[in-house]
DNA sequence: TTGACATATCAACATAAGTTGATATAATAT
DNA sequence: ATATTATATCAACTTATGTTGATATGTCAA
């Protein structure tokens, strides 16, 4: 039982959904995560964490930067993400995702700058894993 | 985005789990709860009234007992709920059934006396919810 | 009524989870 | 090598959650 618990205490937490939220577009960088929820980074760290343990997202270390993205190898656990996060009013992330704009922009004008960690080119990876659903409709609503 | 939070806080915790568990076949009332989980009362009332507010279960008093069920008015709490016990290990949930039974021989056995608190002839209407399920062998896995 | 009982609630305590500033680790750039 | 950068980890602290024994509430039975 011990699994199933680990899972829900990771969904079980504001920062942590808002992360994953930030994630469904595809993967981010630990800076991009932590710049897009105005927070510290070990707390961030500590969240992202969490979720890694509970089998919800994947890292990915390229060079100094860890990328990390929603995982797709478990089934069950991918539904109750998506689930989940249907179900968060957009209010609750459209500061986030607003800042992680800011940010990313601020990467791409000041060329390899002060303020940008990752490579702005590495991160605007941006793909839509819903793409498909979202052109249906499909999936409006469990 | 609090109630998705409320929900899964719900579902974080193993005495929760192992309470709606024992729901899985009907509903049943607080001191057959706290007996199959061989723990005070006041600690599984406690537990009820998470899973109460996070809209899971639902109570239904009857002179002075209170019945608790699985709550069947969402179908997105339904869903939760079920898979989530489906990925309980039967071991974790063993003895509690087993005390539970214990419990009901006792109540039986000795009409309206000692350790009795409801009638046994209340509780067990154990109606099998899934029933259906275990005919057609459908349900099993997600 | 009064007493017994089932359940809920409470306050004090115990434990678990999240936060913070500091530091470690590891990769890159100089 | 040394300095710089990105992320992780840690220890001390704060906050949230769960537990316990005592008590309140409400119902039934005598």
């Amino acid at each position: 039982m011990q699994e199933i618990l680990t899972i829900f205490k990771a969904l079980s937490d504001e920062i942590r959904l808002r992360i994953l939220k930030l994630l469904q577009n595809g993967e981010l960088c630990v800076c991009d995560i932590f710049s897009a929820l105005g927070m510290g980074q070990p707390k961030v760290s500590f969240h992202l964490a969490v979720l890694k343990e509970a089998g919800l997202i994947k890292d990915r270390k390229e060079g100094r930067w860890v990328h990390y993205r929603i995982s797709e190898d478990d089934f069950f656990r991918r539904m109750l993400v998506l689930s989940a996060l249907e179900r968060i009013p957009e209010a609750d992330s459209a500061d986030d995702r607003k800042r992680l704009q800011g940010f990313r922009q601020a990467k791409s004008n000041s060329e390899n700058a002060k303020n940008g960690c990752c490579k702005a080119i590495e991160a605007p990876a941006v793909r839509d894993s819903n793409e498909r659903l979202k052109r249906t409709g499909a999936g409006k609503g469990l």
